[in-house]
DNA sequence: GAGTAGATCCTCT
DNA sequence: GAGGATCTACTCA
């Protein structure tokens, strides 16, 4: 058990750290709660040739520029007025590359992630999907920026490795806006774990 | 079970 | 002033 380094994050193809991030510890240390999970699903966005990146085409704004920080921060940002998507920065200082954290396993801190979700029972549900679980590890937009090398939110090795058979490539969620990289084979996640969104159409 | 509308607000044009 | 890397509840069957 034991952070990612920085190493981990500052390489070159976020392909690569994505399918690598199946299987990881993500981290919450939120007013005073400790909650964590196991990734089980992830998309990539490719900077500036990604047509379904916020950074596409080098696109540079106050919301943006935590994408351009270098790897191993963490890329916050709201979503349709409500949800609350967490991105992990990658790659080198001034490269805005980026991957979204869908899904994931909840470990620790049931309780109190059923508590933020407001359910009263245990399902599916609680951490399916970027804004769910968001909401169910404490993270929210104040977080952008936060270094994943801190105590705050970061990322844990526990020795999990994933097969690549076990992995399923396939195509992003909700890009549809994005043209012909729409269709990039850029969502990975875990073949047969009840804990991953939704099947693309 | 499948399909759809509404919520809700920050960011960029 | 429009729209989005979403989720949920509600309708209809």
């Amino acid at each position: 058990m034991q952070k990612l380094p920085s190493s981990f994050y500052n390489r070159e193809n976020v392909l690569q750290i994505s399918k690598e991030l199946l299987g990881k510890f993500l981290v919450t240390k939120i007013d005073g709660i400790k909650t964590s999970g196991m990734i089980t699903e992830v998309e990539a966005y490719a900077g500036v040739i990604d047509r379904a990146s916020h950074a596409y085409g080098g696109r540079r704004t106050d919301r943006t520029e935590i994408m351009y920080a270098k790897g191993g921060t963490a890329y916050v940002y709201l979503c349709y007025g409500i949800h609350h998507l967490f991105n992990v920065v990658t790659n080198k200082k001034e490269i805005p590359h980026a991957i979204l954290i869908r899904a994931l396993e909840p470990v620790e801190g049931i309780s109190d992630m059923m508590l933020r979700r407001k359910k009263s029972k245990f399902d599916y549900t609680l951490t399916k999907g970027p804004g769910a679980l968001s909401a169910a590890l404490g993270i929210q937009v104040n977080k952008t920026g936060s270094s994943l090398h801190g105590n705050t939110i970061w990322i844990e090795d526990r020795g999990i490795k994933i097969p690549t058979k076990k992995m399923v490539v396939s195509k992003r969620i909700g890009v549809e806006y994005a043209g012909s990289d729409a269709a990039l084979l850029y969502r990975f996640y875990i073949r047969d774990n009840p804990w991953v969104s939704r099947h693309p159409k």
